[in-house]
DNA sequence: TTAGGTGCAAAACCTTTGCACACAG
DNA sequence: CTGTGTGCAAAGGTTTTGCACCTAA
């Protein structure tokens, strides 16, 4: 495993990423620790967040606008999200069915090492109260 | 509806993404015109494959990289995609039983409107041949 | 005619990289 | 010390936008 030092940086980058309720993006991150009187540079968030993402300490998706999302990765293992498009707050689920299903479908078609994405969006239960 | 003309760069946007195998990125899909002795510009592209999308004539997705990914939409309604990280080879396919999967869950979460994404990405028969 | 489309280039955007300096180990 | 990490700024990439001209209806 390579080298990994313990600076105050990325542990303003793991705390952020897991104070926040769900997804975030690496530039909303840095701007939330800049208004911290941090001095941290937008460089040092996006090479935190690649680290945490590559040790699998954070997950990472990309958002319809583009943006990379990352949040902190609580569950081991391969999991799947549930996301408020509202608020961001996102729940980690078990998808047990969903994966054979998904080995299945690769394999009656050919298909080797798959992979697969599967997240749900919708609005959680107080943001779709708000919005009444 | 917003009207909708009919020039032949959009005639030629359609027929190329129709006549591409798998997902495309406007970048090479502006490439292949270009390389086609038609002058058609970046941006047009652009427009063009956004009122696909809007119309539901074209399906998109954010790849990895961060690039904006097309395909002609040949089934209605709603689908997923089981695609060759390789080729880019990409099969429509049906999951009713991820569909209930998805509506209950988030149903137990409380979430409405809920969407979902799910895609499959793997190596296709032939590109799995050629590595071996 | 005329509202909308097109091309070009510039701008906006997110992300990565080069480099000198700082610091953890 | 020494090899990494950091901050800054510049560069790289994709996508959007402004504007004058063009064109389908």
């Amino acid at each position: 495993m390579v080298t990994q030092r313990n600076t105050w940086q990325r542990e303003r980058v793991r705390d952020a990423l897991a104070g926040a309720r769900g997804f975030v993006s690496a530039q909303s991150l840095h701007a939330a620790l800049r208004d911290d009187n941090t001095g941290i540079g937008l460089a040092t968030v996006y090479r935190a967040l690649a680290g945490l993402a590559a040790s699998g300490e954070a997950d990472s998706l990309q958002s319809p606008e583009g943006e990379a999302l990352y949040r902190a990765c609580s569950m081991t293992g391969h999991h799947h999200h549930l996301i408020c498009r509202s608020c961001g707050l996102t729940i980690e689920i078990e998808a047990t069915a969903v994966e054979q299903w998904a080995r299945e479908t690769a394999a009656r078609h050919g298909f080797r090492d798959a992979e697969h994405v599967v997240d749900i969006f919708g609005l959680c239960e107080s943001c779709a109260a708000k919005q009444s």
